[in-house]
DNA sequence: CCGCATCCTCATGGATACTG
DNA sequence: CAGTATCCATGAGGATGCGG
């Protein structure tokens, strides 16, 4: 379908040759938090054109990264593969590569909570505790629980509860803490909190 | 010049917007192992056009991911900036997620040494020994030398002196030993070694 | 020489309309 | 809702020229 290979023996030139179009990799990126449909894609993509989606989903699931399957209820969601999954790694390794480009600012991009969610498990892999904290998130309207415990961060997005200590912020604020751009102190003078503030420390501050 | 912004304030689409479009991360990826001049670039590149050439290195020069700089001698050479050095990372997990895309063979592709001793670093990276092991490799008549200590693994192409060890292969057999993709036995059967084996096993091998 | 700039052709991407 | 079809804009590939 699209793109013209490399050419070349080369791990990083074979893994361009299947992922290395325009719009692969977001798609990917989507997919990571789960099953989507279509025209889920088609939204979250703002600006992507529908014969481009089309044509990326058969390439990606030609080559393995993706599997279409029947809906719960009804038509087709599209799902990665085990193989498409291990991804994560190389998506995370450059969301942390592009610290210094997001603390730049928002500008006049686009923005969902479900990108903020993905970014913050990527810049706080590695980080543990226990016992777990949890710290809750409102962010563009859109709430979410962060959790670190002794498997890693992860997030959770509109979730059923609240946790008791919660930070209502702009995703630059949220962002410039988590990759330690950020002091405690300056992201708090962004943001509004309530409940415990060592809460938030614990887990979006420095270790 | 080049790409169109996604406009998304994503980490991931703002590194695709800077090191996403075509042929740039391969740019990088001849980069890592040190400086090199425009010509040399043309060379290993195989294929790309002088005018993308001209304009990625720009283009990567302007966002900050490489240098250029007055040659030691004469002309221009062309360095990763600190932060450029950091898609090491990224580019190195792409490279272990290409295992099934390299194990199935070279095919009709070219090939360069040096793309093999980035590779073995990416698969081999975590992996210390104490005492460091060094194994010689002869792969498409160049020799190299992987040495793993306790800093990790790390490739001299063309070094001055051998070990002991040497292993002489096609890449494919070397990789995917390397990549756990193959037995040991199965690498032997596609590689003449000289000295001791029982080095190839602690340094190719499984743990 | 080396380090590009120009020119031309064609493949790919982007926007929108349309259909099963 | 899940895509195709169409048409235009842009970027890639290849050959060649040219200045320092």
């Amino acid at each position: 379908m699209s793109t013209r290979s490399y050419g070349q023996y080369c791990g990083l030139a074979r893994s361009l040759d299947t992922v290395g179009d325009r719009w692969s990799l977001l798609i990917v990126r989507e997919l990571l938090r789960g099953p989507m449909r279509y025209g889920e894609l088609v939204a979250s993509l703002d600006g992507i054109a529908t014969n481009l989606l089309a044509g990326r989903l058969r390439s990606l699931e030609s080559t393995g990264v993706i599997e279409r399957r029947p809906g719960e209820t009804s038509g087709v969601v599209y799902t990665l593969t085990p193989w498409g999954s291990e991804l994560r790694e190389s998506i995370e390794a450059l969301i942390r590569w592009s610290t210094p480009l997001m603390i730049s600012g928002r500008g006049g991009d686009s923005f969902e909570p479900r990108w903020l969610a993905v970014a913050l498990e990527a810049l706080l892999r590695g980080r543990t505790a226990t016992p777990p904290a949890e710290l809750g998130l409102e962010v563009d309207g859109v709430f979410m629980i962060l959790r670190i415990d002794a498997d890693g961060p992860d997030v959770i997005v509109e979730p059923e509860r609240r946790p008791e200590t919660i930070m209502i912020a702009e995703p630059e604020a949220i962002l410039g803490l988590a990759a330690g751009a950020l002091t405690v102190e300056d992201a708090l003078s962004m943001a509004s909190v309530h409940g415990d503030r060592r809460v938030l420390s614990a887990v979006l501050g420095g270790a």
